[in-house]
DNA sequence: ATGAAAGCGCTAACAC
DNA sequence: GTGTTAGCGCTTTCAT
């Protein structure tokens, strides 16, 4: 039951450790019946080899760091499957981090990686997080890192990201299209890519199609629900907007809650749309028209390239970022 | 930029390893201004212990491994998050597996972790698991394992479940309080602990309330969404029921979609009621009554315990169910 | 209060 | 084809 090691089944085979450990690893200079004897008795005693004694060694853990700001978000559970998905059939293993989208969190998290304990990290960024520091030291210490969804470009490594511009861009004419003249934008933490992204994306649609912009129709909101849901009351109140864009999930929710508490009619009165990746979306009332993301593609591109880059495979894509296409759903909320 | 380690230390300060170690441990019998030091040099130099090598010197790794059948399940996502809290305000770390339901993958899975790469594990088994000898051998090599939402008695060990009997009890009456005489339970996975006894529940609510069992209202399904429909929308044609439990969450959603299907009205042909964690589930069309498990503190006390016990605290409960309470919220759907 | 040394379990360079 | 040996970086017993 004492846990089974490598001189273990050299002592029981009279055969040295050494040797023990270039079979089990198929060395080609092995005698195939001795290797056969020892892969027998490895089974049989149920060996498993000691992970921190070979980390040690070779100073790899085959274990990357997945860093994300909020874990029970859907969009990033989704991430994470994707991520296990590939980790796991290339026998690497996952240490899982939440930010709770605190810089300080953040920060804590990165300095405990740089001692080796991962061959990889892929984050996330946490809303708050602005000085770069953390993770420049990170992939000072030869540590591949990439960032996925949120991205700072003044990192000089692999992003991945969803197509943030064109996805709005296009859902805002989706918008205009259906007639509407008046579209409020909600967005959160002004200073993520995502975010100036898909503001930009919108703008340049109502400029296009000879809607000015009005800023004040740009509504930012914090994490603070109920502060969020006093200032889009005040905002429908005020402005009488004919269509709400929802630059994330839970304000597109909440809109509908604002709406509720207003007798305000989706889509009749206005109309909603939001990047969410609910699967019950289309079970809403109404339905809500959506900008979907291929979360779970985006976490399985991460996780290959962060391992390639490990395994020391040259990617030529190191400055380049990674778009994946998200997909706009028409559904009733916009109809 | 190279890793700092004991030695380099040592050498800086002209003392031994040992010394250092020491220091860095807040060893009582180091000197006070060395130990002020041999900190600030660890600081200035971004010390970072190498956990390998303490690992392998101290066989435990500050690791608990958490095994979940569907990552991107919203229920378990919460029990992540709450897992997360506990372990990284202890500092412990956590590696997430997914075993997507698996038996197969489950067992691979538990094989890697006997090495002794954690020194606990988490896990709700996966629909198929029926053998335990996976999780047996796991204890047996005196690795704490604890099992949490869906739990096998014959395993001697810490469960923590939801209180699954009396709030489906609960639901069943409110179903027939409501004037539901046919209720149709679906179900998924028979052998499971929270099936069973939700289904339990469900059986004496109605011979309680003068409501015979009638079996052909008792529906096992299965992984096939599209097997799952054909099913449903069979039983709604036959059977005409007036009210459908989903025991998960998601064939409450599909119950929705064999109704829109047939244009049965929800909730004045069939009232539908379903264990769910959605957030959205008021926004739902019509919103939804679910029964709302506590999974983020499920996960909370998971993890507080299964550090207790690998910290060598004494439990007395060890072979005992811990509950935790779930909350039916009554919605439109069974008005 | 500090140091020397052994050893956790494994890998790999170097013998033979 | 197999064995010997050194060493990864740390903790800890034993000595001083």
């Amino acid at each position: 039951m004492g846990k089974v090691t490598l001189k273990q089944l050299a002592e029981q085979l009279g055969l040295s450790v050494a040797t023990i450990s270039r079979a089990l690893h198929d060395s080609y200079e092995i005698n195939v019946e001795t290797k056969k004897k020892i892969k027998q008795l490895a089974q049989e005693l149920n060996y498993q080899p000691n992970p921190f004694a070979s980390s040690l060694r070779q100073h790899k853990s085959k274990t990357i760091a997945l860093i994300i700001p909020d874990i029970s978000n859907h969009f990033f559970s989704l991430v994470i499957k994707g991520v296990e998905r590939i980790a796991s059939d290339k026998n690497y293993h996952i240490l899982i981090y939440n930010t709770h989208e605190s810089y300080l969190k953040e920060q804590s998290i990165t300095k405990h990686l740089i001692s080796g304990r991962v061959d990889g990290v892929l984050i996330s960024p946490s809303l708050e997080t602005s000085n770069l520091e953390h993770l420049q030291e990170i992939m000072n210490r030869n540590i591949p890192l990439i960032l996925f969804d949120r991205v700072f470009d003044d990192l000089e490594t692999i992003k991945i990201v969803s197509n943030d511009y064109e996805s709005s861009y296009q859902a805002t004419e989706h918008l205009i299209h259906s007639g509407c003249k008046k579209i409020v934008f909600l967005l959160i933490a002004q200073n993520l890519s995502i975010t100036s992204k898909r503001l930009l994306g919108y703008k340049d649609a109502l400029v296009k199609n000879g809607l000015g912009v009005d800023e004040n129709l740009v509504i930012a909101l914090t994490n603070n629900d109920e502060h969020n849901f006093k200032m889009v009351h005040q905002l429908m109140v005020d402005q009488k907007p004919d269509a709400i864009f929802a630059s994330v999930e839970h304000l597109a929710i909440m809109s509908y809650d604002v709406c509720k508490s207003l007798g305000i009619a989706i889509p009749h009165d206005v109309k909603v749309l939001g990047y969410s990746n609910l699967n019950v979306a289309r079970h809403l009332n109404p339905a809500l028209t959506t900008i979907s993301q291929s979360a779970q593609e985006m976490g399985e591109l991460a996780a290959n390239l962060i391992i390639q880059q490990i395994e020391g495979k040259e990617l030529d894509i190191i400055t380049s970022h990674l778009e994946i296409k998200s997909h706009l759903i028409i559904r009733a909320s916009t109809l």
